[in-house]
DNA sequence: CGACGAAACTGATCACGATCAGTTTTGATC
DNA sequence: GATCAAAACTGATCGTGATCAGTTTCGTCG
């Protein structure tokens, strides 16, 4: 029962309200002290060699060793920087993800041509590995000890479509007794339900899920009503 | 890559179209040879063990050799009725799940009544024990590689939302021109969505996901248009 | 610069899940 | 009953993820 909580490298003093100093792929980050850019450097190749292993072995068949022998460090260094080999795949992940939640917003066509204008590039980043992305979105969807930045994620995927739904609301497209975030939730809902039986249990395929998702979205418009 | 396939004891020789022997909780069944009870024997033997293991322990801390030994058998021997570890907890919680669903449709009320009378159930047990039901659920929606008897749960439950949708079409509470499985599948959507929510990342409680559930598939009927 | 404390690092080590060669049990056949 | 093959079982063993006591690196202060 009793937690040991292992302190890790420091999560970087600085970086309080603001960016997180990158925005891009290439972790540019140009902080000071000595300590800080080789804790950087060294989770840049940890990150590196995972994602190049997960693409060559998949996930399972990577092991943590292989991952430190690519990355030049010691086998123990690895979970000072990741609390599980999980939470690894996780922030390799992170790093597309972020790329695609920095694109403005859809704002052509209708509602549900925005939604899925929004939500297309994740179903790409899927579809590039679908075993990996299998393992990727469990691993999201179901840890509440995932890190903040992590858990962040889902949120701001949450926002953007209530931001389309509000928008579309000004516009006069969608009624406005509704909240836009309860909209957005009822989006999310659809998609990650498709996202699902493609990735999860295999019963439907990319085509399959972009397919669903416009029809599914047109229909939560609609309403199911005579 | 070269994938081994263990020969496991072998899954009931008869039981074609038939039921699967039992309906209740008991594993009553009175197959014939000696070696059929066994079998059934030290199956059940080896669920009630990992039950009680994870009620008192949950599942990470309940290890594989515990249960053997609660349940006298070697240690290997699990293995033959288990692929892995997850697979125990799915066939745990596969015995709730089927007393649930045996039960009768729900008839009353309007259509998202039924449904969320329907869908009750299966928050209750979950309720029980959060933290086995997050793995549980996360295994089940997962794992593509699942014994067909798994994975046919989620397809039993999407069919009994159908059956109520096609029920209220043919009453005339619900539009016509969207086929039964498809709004099955919407309300699926939602309700596995809340329940990601809730048991996945613990941003719900059990109770807003009854509200939220009821208000979401209130919306999906009326739809969201002005 | 030298010395010191703290942070970061390391590989030996542990516990666990899973496997497998070897053993026991079962039931069919004479 | 005796004999045999197939099925089921077993615990020793293996590879892995994760941990930890011991070591190195870094920044600071006299």
């Amino acid at each position: 029962m009793g937690r040991k909580k292992r302190a890790r490298p420091v999560a970087s003093r600085r970086a309080k309200a603001g960016q997180e100093e990158d925005g891009g792929a290439g972790e540019a980050g140009a902080g000071g002290s000595k300590r800080e850019r080789n804790k950087r450097e060294k989770r840049a190749r940890i990150l590196a060699a995972a994602r190049s292993l997960f693409a060559e072995q998949g996930f399972d068949e990577t092991t943590g060793r292989q991952v430190c022998e690519r990355a030049a460090v010691g086998t123990g260094t690895l979970f000072l920087y990741v609390r599980d080999k999980r939470e690894l795949l996780l922030w390799v992940f992170e790093q597309d993800a972020r790329r695609i939640l920095s694109r403005p917003i859809p704002t052509r066509g209708t509602p549900v041509d925005r939604w899925l204008a929004f939500l297309n590039p994740f179903l790409a980043l899927y579809a590039r590995d679908t075993r990996l992305a299998r393992n990727y979105v469990r691993e999201l969807l179901f840890r509440p000890e995932n890190p903040p930045e992590l858990m962040q994620l889902n949120q701001a995927l949450r926002a953007g479509l209530s931001e389309i739904a509000e928008t579309a609301q000004a516009r006069g497209e969608l009624r406005k007794d509704v909240g836009p975030e309860e909209m957005g939730s009822l989006v999310a809902g659809q998609y990650a339900h498709l996202v699902q039986a493609w990735l999860g249990s295999g019963r439907l395929g990319a085509r399959q899920v972009r397919a669903r998702l416009r029809r599914g979205l047109a229909l939560l418009v609609e309403g199911l009503e005579p």
